[in-house]
DNA sequence: ATTATACGCAACCATGAGGTTGCATGTCAA
DNA sequence: TTGACATGCAACCTCATGGTTGCGTATAAT
């Protein structure tokens, strides 16, 4: 696991966001997810950027995604979080 | 607390390293901190660029400094970092 | 008193990150 | 098969960030 990747995909808010929804309902669709963020966090993000954060977030360990006919599902993965929240406390 | 400004803090690995030196020695002037981060981390900065980064720290309420003299001290705060990371852990 | 030290401040620079736009591709439904 | 739909890909733009340089200031040491 790369640490750093992990800081930084946590570093963008939307990022945070996705995370939060996808940790309430552990598979979505991309269109499904972005619908979500729109409506139900106010967020005004297109399609294309939500991809961008996707990609950043499974280069960070924090989802893995799968092709499933014509749409790509995330899956949330917690584990990274969990190894990497306890460097500075005793 | 301003969670944004704590997870933009620890995206930078300069300042993870700060931070690692802070927990080991709570009390560091810049002066110490940044020679600490020079000679132990091999890291090649400059004072100017470590003043940056702890006010950053400082926003982010991970650190507090006093003056004393000519010389400003650093003091590590864990407190924002266990407010912030049990956020997807179930 | 004078010099060295530790630091603050401000301007400047280069890079990367988040975002958009436009178009191509593959899959499903009618 | 044809059209709608969900997504991939690439170029481009803007702005924040990490860094440097140069200079000023207050404290400490000789």
């Amino acid at each position: 696991m790369q640490e750093d990747l992990v800081y930084k995909a946590l570093a963008d808010p939307t990022r945070r966001l996705m995370l939060d929804e996808l940790c309430e309902r552990k598979e979505q669709t991309l269109y499904e997810l972005t619908a979500r963020l729109i409506m139900r966090h106010e967020v005004a993000i297109s399609r294309q950027a939500m991809a961008k954060h996707i990609d950043v977030l499974e280069k960070a360990g924090l989802v893995s995604s799968e092709k499933r006919g014509k749409f790509r599902v995330i899956v949330f993965n917690d584990e990274p979080i969990r190894g990497v929240m306890n460097r500075w406390l005793k």
